[in-house]
DNA sequence: TGTCCTTTAAA
DNA sequence: TTAAAGGAC
């Protein structure tokens, strides 16, 4: 027996179903792919999240490095496993790996249990009547909704475990580097976390748009790398009748909404789910793009959440859109150049759910925003962060309300005082060129 | 989970 | 002069 360990030790039948069968070896794939492009912010955190899950596991976690197709069965092979535990439907490098993987498991003579999934509900089984898959978000969730899912189970107890001592990497140490922070990792952290949250869950619907409040339950991370289960949150929110309640579930739906997507699509990860949008023309990303990702933009809004990303590896919801917006219909550089960075950076980055959230706000993906809808960051801001708080924070330059009165749109007097750059680009003027490419190109 | 411009109507 | 409402993109 042996079990790839994507999922984490809560909400697992077939793992308990294994652990009581035992011996199971417990393995993680760290993917190249996966591990080596990551920024010092998420190395940090799924370093982080390994140690953990080390830590809880009786007999220690197996990794292994390198090409995961042969990894995989090489150490399948090694412990004579005649069956794997495959949590297929999880997509942690893109279903095309999965699916290699599984088939190169097939051909060497061993039984794949496809088993598991990170999701409440798994992807593919939410269908309309017809059959076919779900395009737009809002029916998804209702059916999603009436669809239903059974209860999280209790944590297991007991078992065996084996460690493979060949072909194995030693849980890396990649430690937070001076002046980043990022979010504790584990699924205690993550249990605590949301026991606290309840707490404040009922003010969500009101404040979740807004960025200074931190009014967010940052679970997302823990979402991400397995350390709290889907069903678990919704058990606890089915017994609140809130509109706070109400809102956190649907957002759990737009999770669930996009796996299901590229389940679907899984081409979708890298390419416009639109294929009419190759017709675009958009800009070789170049110094335009660096000022993005740097947070050097001139617009307060937008260096905010690019700066937050940057030293804390995650980045408000409002403001993921409100960058993407800027760097595709400002700037004219595809999503594919901002998905990678979030993807760096991210201690949250999940596949379906950074590509879609792209598409949504590029307009070339499901159930998108018509085009023409270009966030204003100056209207943005003012609207979201009224206050200014939140942009004060994460912009340094912008902090002192003495020396700057409008942090939104300082003048270029008080751009030149404090130090802060002028506008790198004219937003009515890109957002009109924008607009003109899209019409060329319909 | 958009923005902008025009129209209309209350002042 | 301002704000609300509505249509276009």
């Amino acid at each position: 027996m042996w079990f790839r360990r994507d999922l984490r030790l809560a909400d697992n039948p077939a793992l308990l179903a294994a652990l009581a069968d035992g011996p199971v070896l417990p393995l993680f794939v760290l993917d190249p792919a996966l591990w080596r492009p990551a920024g010092p912010t998420r190395r940090s955190y799924l370093a982080a999240s390994l140690r953990s899950l080390d830590a809880s596991l009786p007999r220690g976690l197996t990794l292994l490095d390198g090409d995961p197709v042969r990894r995989v069965v090489d150490a399948a092979r090694a412990i004579g496993a005649g069956r794997v535990h495959w949590a297929a439907d999880y997509a942690p490098y893109g279903h095309r790996r999965d699916e290699a993987v599984a088939q190169a498991l097939g051909e060497a003579g061993i039984e794949v249990v496809r088993t598991g999934s990170p999701y409440a509900v798994a992807p593919g089984r939410v269908r309309q009547p017809s059959g076919q898959p779900f395009r737009v978000y809002s029916p998804f969730q209702r059916a999603w909704r009436a669809h239903g899912w059974r209860a999280p189970v209790a944590a297991p107890s007991g078992g065996e475990w084996l460690r493979l001592e060949e072909d194995t990497v030693a849980v890396p140490d990649a430690p937070v580097p001076d002046g980043l922070s990022v979010p504790e990792a584990g699924e205690d952290a993550a249990r605590r976390r949301w026991a606290a949250y309840l707490e404040r869950l009922d003010s969500y619907a009101a404040r979740r748009n807004d960025p200074g409040a931190d009014a967010t339950s940052h679970l997302s991370p823990h979402l991400r790398w397995g350390e709290v289960h889907p069903r678990t949150l919704l058990a606890d929110l089915e017994e609140r009748t809130s509109r706070g309640a109400a809102a956190f579930r649907r957002e759990l739906a737009w999770r669930e909404f996009y796996a299901d997507v590229l389940f679907r699509h899984p081409e979708s990860a890298r390419e416009h789910l639109r294929p009419e949008f190759s017709r675009m023309r958009y800009d070789e990303p170049g110094e335009r793009l660096a000022a993005w990702e740097e947070g050097r933009t001139g617009f307060p809004i937008v260096d905010a959440g690019m700066r937050q990303l940057r030293a804390t590896g995650w980045m408000h919801n409002r403001l993921r859109m409100v960058v993407a917006s800027f760097l595709v219909k400002d700037l004219h550089v595809t999503w594919q150049h901002g998905a990678r960075h979030f993807m760096r950076w991210l201690a949250d980055g999940d596949l379906a759910s950074n590509a879609h959230g792209w598409q949504w706000t590029a307009g070339t993906g499901t159930d998108p925003a018509p085009y023409f809808r270009v966030f204003n960051p100056t209207g943005q801001g003012r609207k979201f962060d009224a206050a200014g708080r939140y942009v004060r924070r994460w912009v340094e330059e912008l902090s002192d309300p003495t020396l700057v009165p409008d942090p939104h749109e300082p003048d270029q007097d008080t751009r030149d005082l404090v130090g802060y750059p002028a506008p790198i680009v004219d937003h009515a003027f890109e957002r009109r060129e924008a607009l003109d490419r899209w019409q060329a190109a319909r």
